[in-house]
Parts: C-alpha cells; structure tokens; sequence
DNA sequence: GCTAACTTGCACACCTCTGTGCAATATAAT
DNA sequence: ATTATATTGCACAGAGGTGTGCAAGTTAGC
C-alpha cells in the first residue's frame, strides 16, 4: 500500500484531452472505436487504456462531467416569468451543445440510460417545474397534459441543439424560439418576449441573471 | 440465359417477410444484424443471403419502397391552407410512422444519405412549397427564414414519429399540434383548427380529402 | 410423385473492434 | 543525472459481424 504520487503534469494533460476528444466524437458518433478517440486526442490506444480500465469507465467519467454542468446550469435559472426560465434554459443548454450531445446519443444509443438519467435529471426536473408553473398561470399551452409537454419540450430541445450548425450565429435564437413555440406560444408572443427581454439571448453560463 | 421460372410463392412471401421484419429491426436499431433480421423474420440467415446480395442491396431495398410511399403520400395533400395542408401531412406521415423511422435511421447512420435524401425528396419538395404559402399568406412564422423553417419542421416531424409511444391513441394529435406550433400557430390557433376540421386526425393514406 | 426451387446448418475466410502483456523509449520532477 | 512515471508499438486472444460454398433436407407446383 504504498501512497501513490500524484500523477505527472503530462498525465493529467492527457486525460482531459482523452475526455474531450471522447466528447466530441461520441457525440457525433455515439459507437466512434477507441483507437478513433485515442487518435484525436493526439495518443495511442495503448496509451489511453493507461488512464481508463475501459470504455464503459470513460463513458461513466463523461456522463459524470455533464451532470456536474447540467446541475449547475439548471439551479441558475431564477427568473419568476416561466416563460422567461424556459427560454434562458434552451440558451443556457445552447452553449452546452457537446455536453447535451454526448448525453444524448449516449442515452439513446447504449446501455447507459440509467445513467443519463440521473445526470439529466437536475435539467428534467427544471423543466417539469417550469411546466407546472407555465401552465398554472395559463403562459403555456394545457391541451397537453404537463407530462407530455415537459417531454417533448425535452425531445425538441435535444433535436434542435444537435442538429443545428453550432457555428451559426443565430443557432442559439432559433433553439430558444423553437422552445417557446413547443411551449404553446405563438411565434409573435416569442418574438416579443425575446425583444422585451434581450439579455436572455446573450446568456452565458457564467452571467446568469435575475429578473424580479 | 434461361428465362428462370417466376419466383415460388413461399419465397415471395418470405421476401416480404425479410423486408417487414428489417424495417422494424433497423428502425429500432440501424444497425441490427442481418442474423437478428433473418430470425424475427422466422429466417435462416443464410436465406436471407438467397434473397438479397448484400446489406447494402436490403436497404436499398427498404428505401425504394419508402420513397414510394412517401410520394404518394405527399401528392395526396391537396387542401388549399397551408396550415391545414401541413396538419394532413403530419397525420399521414404518423401513419408511415415505421417507414420514416427505418429512412431516418438508415439517413442519420449509415453511408446512404444520398439515397435516403432521394427518397424523401417529395415530402421536403411539399414541405417547402407549404412554408412559402403559409409565410406569403402570413399564416406562419416570418422571423425564421423558409429554408430554416423547413428544415426545423422535418427535423422536429422526424423526433416527435420517432419518439412517441406508438401505441398511445393521442399520439398522432401530438404529431399534428407539435408540428403546428413549429409553423407559428399558437395551441389555441391549432386547437380551433383541428377542432374545426376533426377530419384531419382521422387521414389515412387511403381516405385523404379535398377541402375546397 | 417428380422435380426444380427453396431452406438450412455448418465450415470457412475475413473484417473490425476490445482489452491485455511486454519490452523499448521518452520525459517530468527532483 | 537519476528515476519513477508515461507513452508507444506490437503481438495476441477473443468477441461479434459479414458474406460464401456446399451437401442435405424440405416443399410448392405441376
């Protein structure tokens, strides 16, 4: 039992970078090999077998990550306005995109989906609560029950921020517009809100703001 | 070159047999073994290799015959409103729901995206031609640009046949409104629509109408 | 009931991917 | 400069998939 050093600089390097390249290509291709991820992240295969037992650890570590982000992102959002939550939720999601992606496919593609959901549930909870709250003020629609409406908010949303070019300037608006519309709003109720409350659109992680 | 006899009527049957069970195996998982197809299909694999060259020639296969469908579909959608055009056709594609789901796979996976896109090609072409009219006659959203437009109402079509539980009754309302609320429309908008034309959840491929 | 058409199981070569052992080499930290 | 820590290539076993050849058995159609 001999209380191993901490790892060498360069290690540590490397693993991140396992966990990043990891990111990017699961989330494009959720069954991307090993060697591809290795290979990416500038190593060996041989090498990145030196920092996880296995593909289901790397996995786990990944999913881990999210949550962690997802929680965080997920309680930031204090605005009293349901409609106002939901959308600054979609822009806050928006610059998640990796993160969103990789827990997506994976949820959808492997056994892993008991995992997912518990990273994904700070976010499914938000969601359900804003609902609740959306519909009791009569701001979203009620011709489906709350259930139903908080997932396929959920489904669209995980649609809209996969599947758009993140390069694009207006992706952010499109998902947060999108969002609203599935919300029961009419595109020009969106468009006021969005007008009246422009700072939603630059939300960042980082400069989460309250609104009364 | 003998002129070989027609096909024996067992062998058309199981060829028939092969497709129905591929296209529910690959919907669910595109990439499912051509073992796990021939076996729910009542198969031997090595029959299946009797009757299809390859894999590639099964789901070519599979896409010819959803192109089919999905042109006699779209040409089927002949009402005058836009909105009302569109709620058809979301209802119709609900009805094909395994055909979309096994092109959606196959397009989204596989090396066949030049394929699928042909096969789909009549459905966007209608799409398309619906968010132009309903934009002109300011029935739809105008804050995204049409080819946005179009490609969001797809993707968004192609999430909700996909993800919802297919045995469920109400299913295809959700299809329909979801995809109603993407165009713009507010729910209330769509509830008195589809409330003033109870026809449209009721469209199938054989009985679609003409509204003046 | 004959016969050609069809199905089947088995063996085979081949591919891609996973995960491991090992010896050689490079490098961070002291 | 030394040394423990890291990285690498290579070889290997094994799992799982594809596509083919062939001989034996089954069945539709006349």
């Amino acid at each position: 039992m001999t209380a191993s050093r901490p790892p060498r600089s360069d290690a540590r390097a490397n693993r991140v970078g396992i966990l990043d390249a990891a990111r990017s290509a699961l989330a494009d291709d959720p069954r991307a090999s090993i060697d591809a991820i290795a290979r990416s992240a500038g190593l060996s295969r041989r090498t990145l077998y030196g920092h996880f037992d296995d593909r289901e650890a790397l996995i786990r570590e990944l999913v881990a990550v999210g949550a962690q982000r997802f929680n965080t992102l997920a309680t930031s959002v204090t605005d009293a306005d349901p409609r106002l939550a939901l959308a600054r939720l979609a822009a806050l999601l928006w610059h998640e995109a990796s993160h969103v992606q990789v827990a997506a496919a994976i949820a959808l593609d492997e056994a892993h989906v008991t995992d997912t959901a518990a990273a994904l549930a700070p976010v499914r909870r938000m969601v359900s609560e804003l609902v609740r709250r959306g519909q009791d003020e009569e701001l979203f629609r009620t011709d489906l029950a709350a259930p139903t409406l908080a997932r396929l908010i959920e489904e669209v949303s995980r649609t809209v921020v996969s599947r758009t070019d993140a390069s694009s300037p207006s992706a952010a608006d499109l998902a947060v517009r999108t969002v609203l519309s599935i919300a029961g709003l009419s595109w020009r109720e969106a468009d006021a809100l969005l007008a009246a409350h422009p700072d939603v659109l630059e939300t960042r992680p980082d400069s989460a703001k309250e609104t009364e």
